[in-house]
DNA sequence: AAGACGAAAGTGGTTGA
DNA sequence: TCAACAACTTTCGTCTT
């Protein structure tokens, strides 16, 4: 039940037993009964200003209205068009009208252009990344590179929807909150070497960066989709720098070795998971599990058997 | 019976001539 | 453009719990 409350003074009494020892609770936006401690009201919105006016300056200054610029909405979320209908270009006087009939129809043509391919490449990311759970900032980022993209004709002959997974696919990497290949191919019902060449491609003509991806952004979310516990991911994460150190990491598949390194994680502190499961989350397959956690057991062995108990099902 | 293991053959992508 | 190559997958039979 969100509530809009301006002002705490709408609530005087305890609608429960009627007490006028009420307090707002401003970090956790609820209206609290003193006397019986019953929530009057919870989700509270926060109406107060943030700044102080002084004079007439600071008012017209500070005051702002209107929602956000966002790259993200095809026209940035701000937009005018000349004369809706038709009858407010004929409110003008008759001397006018040829020249705003004109730039009215000039804005369509412009707007069909660009801007109608523009809104239905972003409406598409918000598809993707609401599905995949993503933040606003990735979809910022995604639209950035996006625009870049159209801004520098490269998506001409190519599909608009591989061009905008593309997009996104790389925004997830700049913010260390990396999605596979297989991830966006899903929602975005594109093959995925598709949507991987024109990554390569995309990232090349726009110089994105292209460092390989770090197992370490794949570890949380594995983590939590497997439903393991905060030990078992530090744990991970020790062994997982202890491999790296080691030179076991470079050339092999991000999401292999932290599919491993967490699997071998779970061994350690008992909860365990499959391999079928670990494998099923990090989207590869059992074999390659197998040969990563031959690996890092063969070379990390020593090294850490002597503080813990390590080499798990070696047991036999 | 389910999970773990490993061999063998196949796939898509990179690299170097 | 093509061949060689590494990483990864698929498939399948065997062993372990």
């Amino acid at each position: 039940m969100a509530l809009v409350v301006g002002s705490p003074e709408e609530v005087k009494n305890c609608s429960k037993c009627g007490g006028t020892r009420i307090s707002k609770d401003t970090i956790r936006g609820e209206i609290v009964c003193m006397e019986c401690g019953y929530v009057i009201e919870d989700n509270l919105i926060d109406f107060s200003q943030e700044w102080r006016e002084f004079d007439g300056d600071d008012v017209s200054g500070r005051r702002r209205a209107g929602a956000p610029i966002s790259l993200a909405r095809h026209d940035k979320g701000v937009s005018t068009e000349l004369g809706m209908g038709f009858s407010d270009i004929f409110k003008l006087p008759p001397r006018l009208r040829p020249k705003f009939l004109r730039l009215k129809k000039w804005q369509q043509r412009i707007s069909t252009a660009t801007e109608r391919n523009l809104k239905y490449a972003l409406a598409e990311l918000k598809r993707y990344t609401s599905q995949l759970s993503l933040s606003p900032g990735v979809e910022e980022t995604s639209a950035l590179i996006y625009r870049r993209a159209v801004a520098k004709e490269l998506v001409r002959g190519r599909s608009m929807e591989s061009v905008v997974a593309s997009a996104l696919y790389a925004a997830c990497r700049e913010h260390g909150t990396p999605r596979t290949l297989d991830e966006i191919a899903e929602v975005a019902n594109i093959p995925k070497r598709e949507i991987g060449r024109t990554y390569r491609f995309l990232s090349r003509q726009l110089g994105i960066r292209i460092l390989p991806t770090d197992p370490v952004d794949y570890i949380p979310r594995f983590a939590s989709n497997l439903k393991l516990t905060g030990k078992t991911v530090t744990r991970a994460l020790e062994i997982l720098s202890k491999a790296k150190e080691m030179e076991l990491t470079s050339g092999r598949g991000p999401t292999g070795v932290a599919a491993a390194v967490l699997y071998i994680a779970a061994q350690l502190t008992g909860e365990k998971k499959t391999q079928r499961e670990v494998a099923e989350v990090a989207g590869v397959t059992e074999v390659t599990i197998r040969n990563r956690y031959k690996e890092l057991v063969k070379s990390l062995k020593f090294k850490e058997l002597e503080e813990k108990p390590l080499v798990v099902s070696a047991k036999a």
